[in-house]
RNA sequence: GCGGGUGUGGCGGAAUGGUAGACGCCGGGGACUUAAAAUCCCCUGAGCUUUGCUCGUGCGGGUUCGAGUCCCGCCACCCGCACCA
């Protein structure tokens, strides 16, 4: 065992030297085994967790923010007297890795795992109360064999099924792409025209809890408004009416639509380019025209704006089910077919996109909605009107509300089995293939005889070959000489493995759950997760507020719906914070042609001289530069400040001081060179004041106490709202008074507190203070400081006194005094007198402890 | 288009309907020093006829003894989703 006692000789006491510190109390934890989490502990548990990385070389800062902000929950949760469990781990597969592969000639796992132990060690060096024992890489062979062992849980259950679908296939690199690689119709690597091909691919059901998914964000009241509205967006449940038109050819075509209440609107119908209808019409060339060019519009947001809309009328009409007209069929571009039916009741006088298809092909524009019986005739505007009303012009309708009209169709439809009332989703089944070597492999075998075939769970885990070739385009596991070849469980045939792997999302869906429970022969115990989960708080960026935090709610209550566990949602409460900003430098210059090109220049290139701002140039010369916008850090925008640089020179203490000062968590951080400077400065000042406790020291300083007493429960209650920005500035409130203060037991008293306080912030200073002034232990296991409740309250308030809404003095008053007395001070005062002159007082508003307000 | 958020000094931001600008940064002045760094002290929303007064929380109204805060109507910026029938 080190002595991690402080050696005086080894630093001068009127400076602190994290340099030394840093590391010395980051050892000290790590051999005391401080932050190991205790499953058998008989303390309350706490699960903090942040967002694990992505090892993707470096830390930058906005990981130094977000984990700071969990480390000082983490460790006020201890102090606080619970059993905490802080894990960190890796978010290990992903594409970056095959990248780097392909350019670098490195293996995905070797690149990976180089950048593991990189990022592990600035992690270290930032100080972080983490649980190192239980870290993994979703990488390992051991990870994602239970995640292909519950993966077979799920396919058992009948949660996982494959169905073709299509794909953004690359011709020249032989491979799939993310809708992500796909730039302008073209591959992003190859340059090539990417294709649509139809794949066989495993698909998730997550629409099954759909349902469940949508009624669970009501009970997630400490997650951010923000987030379960997006979610409930993306969930997107609609009620309506599905039923079938007749078409004139004697087919069927069934649409679906939330406004059955205006159907005697209706004016045409529409169906989607790929709509099997609209394909059985192929055989016309100008219908095959017209579904080309329909395929050719971007998808692109922007060229959704501004796409017309588009149709072809095809020959066939289809009967409306009450009035029996002919409504005019139409194929249209802005009819999708992987929505519902993939065909709609046109409606231009209710719906806006209809009513541009109409205005543009001539179709009648009927208003079926009023806002009152006798506007029944008022002439359409140059819009549609969704809004709610009374139906007009709709024969037995009429006269009815929106609500009620739409029961009313429902009904008739069923009644007559032409339709029924139904629920749409927006969400999706969530295709898990990806035709990729870096990713958990999919434990299923392709048999000649049997069909797919899960692999028996004595031959998990399915791993990947090391000997790979990233030189030949196309999916490396595909290529492979031996590996995909195999014999079917069943039969004993040869057969084939399949050789897509999951989604990376699956990786990240389950991980909280391996961090609270590790056993080697299954994915967790029951037993421990009861324990651990949910997670009280769960912190990370915004960017995740759909995708993964959907895919992890849905594989907690897959999982809990096949009996694995009792937990339904993972994370009881989610935090998200801001990212870190920086200011922008860049020039733009004309190199020689018509273009101007804006370089930008990095912080540390940039000088500020006589109110000018000066970038140097790659040959060393000096160019005046223009301040840009705050911007999140980037490479490309030059703006990225390097966390281990800035530890370097003011150490940890002061980098997570300044990531929880000044702005709320939730709001983004611009980071300042100034900034750190004042929180470096800040560090030293608290240093200078941990020195001056005085044992010798005696009487009381009841102001200053007070203020100690106050702050304890202040700082407190901050923290637990995680409003670190209002903790900080108490914390410098109380740190000021205590330094003016003469040395008493009292200032005594409010130092330790300030060591106590500024511990979960500024863990490594706190533990030197704290060993310096002779305490056991570790700071870190020492508890929250109790506060003497008595203490809180003051026994003299300031009391505002106003005249005609204003602020004309203000007077000292007993804490409580009667209304009466606080009347006859205020109106005691000279400036009060002088304020109210001649006037008369017409009535005295007191509010007691506060303030006095004469009106006259 | 739909949904959400934000707007307070030079900057980041405080403020249960009750003293707007806490706290930090920048800036100015001073002390210490041969000097610098470090440290400490003071000032620092705007204006004015400066013992004090007036104005001031994106803009315009309203409620109230009292509004940054509540209500109505706007504006600007940011984020998310988006031809979802």
């Amino acid at each position: 065992m080190t002595d991690t006692r402080f050696d005086p000789a080894s630093a001068p006491a009127d400076r602190f030297d994290p340099q030394i510190a840093d590391s010395r109390w980051q050892r000290a934890w790590d051999e005391a085994g401080t932050f190991t989490a205790d499953s058998n502990s008989p303390k309350p548990k706490s699960y903090v967790l942040e967002m694990f990385p992505y090892p993707s070389g470096r830390i930058h800062m906005g990981h130094v923010r977000n984990y700071t902000m969990g480390d000082v929950l983490a460790r006020y949760k201890k102090m606080r007297g619970f059993e905490v469990l802080h894990p960190m781990g890796w978010d290990a597969f992903g594409m970056p890795a095959e990248n780097a592969a392909m350019e670098k000639k490195v293996h995905p796992g070797e690149w990976t795992h180089a950048n593991i132990a990189a990022m592990k060690q600035q992690l270290q060096g930032i100080g972080f109360a983490l649980d190192w024992t239980r870290e993994f890489a979703t990488c390992d062979p051991e990870y994602y064999g239970h995640e292909q062992a519950l993966f077979l849980d799920m396919y058992e259950a009948g949660l996982v099924y494959r169905r073709s679908s299509e794909v953004n296939w690359d011709p020249v690199d032989m491979t799939v792409l993310a809708n992500e690689q796909v730039i302008d119709g073209k591959g992003w690597r190859s340059g090539a025209e990417v294709e649509k091909r139809k794949l066989d691919q495993w698909f998730m059901k997550i629409t099954d809890f759909a349902e469940d998914l949508l009624d669970g964000l009501g009970e997630l009241e400490d997650w951010p408004e923000k987030v379960r509205l997006m979610q409930e967006n993306w969930i997107g449940k609609s009620t309506g009416l599905e039923f079938a038109f007749d078409l004139s050819n004697g087919e069927k075509l069934p649409v679906y639509t939330t406004r059955p209440d205006t159907i005697f609107g209706a004016s045409f119908c529409a169906i989607a380019a790929d709509h099997p209808i609209a394909q059985g019409l192929m055989d016309d060339p100008a219908v095959a025209a017209f579904i080309e060019e329909c395929k050719k519009g971007g998808t692109t947001a922007a060229a959704l704006e501004t796409a017309e809309k588009l149709g072809f009328r095809t020959a066939l009409t289809a009967k409306h089910p009450f009035t029996g007209a002919d409504l005019p069929l139409f194929i249209a571009n802005f009819v999708l077919m992987d929505y519902c039916t993939g065909a709609v009741m046109g409606v231009p006088g209710h719906d806006q996109r209809d009513f541009e298809f109409a205005t543009k092909y001539e179709l009648p524009i009927a208003r079926v909605v009023a806002k009152d019986v006798s506007e029944a005739d008022a002439p359409m505007g140059s819009e549609a009107e969704p809004g709610n009303g009374v139906i007009v012009n709709s024969d037995f309708l009429s006269g009815m509300s929106v609500e009620d009209a739409k029961a009313d169709v429902i009904a008739r439809a069923e009644e007559g089995g032409w339709g029924e009332g139904t629920t749409v989703w927006r969400l999706r089944d969530w295709g898990i293939s990806r035709q990729r070597y870096w990713g958990t492999p999919i434990p299923i075998i392709h048999s000649p005889d049997h069909g797919p075939v899960p692999v028996p769970r004595d031959q998990l885990p399915v791993t990947l070959p090391e000997d790979i070739d990233f030189d030949t385009p196309g999916n490396p596991l595909e290529r492979h000489p031996t590996w995909k070849h195999t014999i079917c469980p069943i039969s004993g045939k040869p057969a084939l493995r399949e050789t897509d792997t999951l989604d990376t999302f699956t990786n990240s869906s389950w991980y909280f759950l391996r961090f609270a429970s590790q056993p080697a022969d299954k994915p967790f115990d029951p037993e421990e997760i009861a324990k651990w989960m949910p997670v009280q708080h769960y912190i990370g960026g915004i960017e995740h507020a759909i995708l993964h935090l959907l895919y992890a709610r849905f594989w907690t209550r897959a999982l809990a719906h096949i009996g694995k566990f009792d937990v339904k949602e993972p994370f009881a409460a989610l935090f998200t914070q801001g990212m870190v900003t920086h200011e922008t430098y860049y020039r733009d210059w004309r190199p020689g042609g018509e273009m101007d090109v804006r370089t930008y220049f990095e912080p540390k290139d940039v000088t500020r001289r006589d109110g000018k701002l000066f970038g140097k140039t790659f040959t060393g010369g000096e160019v005046e530069v223009t301040a840009g916008r705050v911007v999140k850090m980037s490479k490309s925008k030059k703006n990225v400040v390097d966390p281990d640089a800035i530890i370097a020179q003011y150490g940890a203490d002061a980098v997570r001081w300044f990531m929880l000062s000044d702005s709320p968590p939730e709001r983004d951080l611009p980071w300042s060179h100034d900034g750190i400077e004042g929180c470096g400065r800040f560090v030293q000042r608290l240093w200078r004041l941990f020195q001056q406790l005085d044992t010798s020291a005696t009487g009381e300083d009841k102001a200053l106490a007070r203020k100690a007493h106050q702050a304890i429960v202040a700082v407190a209650e901050d923290i637990e709202a995680l409003s670190f920005n209002k903790a900080v500035a108490r914390i410098y409130e109380l740190t000021g008074a205590t330094e003016k203060a003469k040395p008493s037991e009292s200032r005594n008293f409010a130092i330790r507190t300030l060591m106590s306080l500024v511990s979960p912030m500024m863990p490594h200073l706190a533990e030197e203070a704290w060993s310096v002034a002779d305490n056991e232990g570790l700071i870190a296991n020492a508890p929250w400081p109790t506060h003497d409740p008595a203490m809180l309250v003051e026994d003299e308030v300031t009391i505002a006194v106003q005249h005609k809404g204003k602020l004309r003095d203000t007077i000292t008053a007993p804490k409580g005094a009667a209304k009466e007395d606080l009347e006859a001070l205020a109106l005691a005062s000279e400036k009060v007198q002088r304020s109210l002159g001649e006037a008369e007082v017409r009535k005295v508003i007191v509010v007691p402890d506060r303030l006095v307000n004469i009106v006259t």
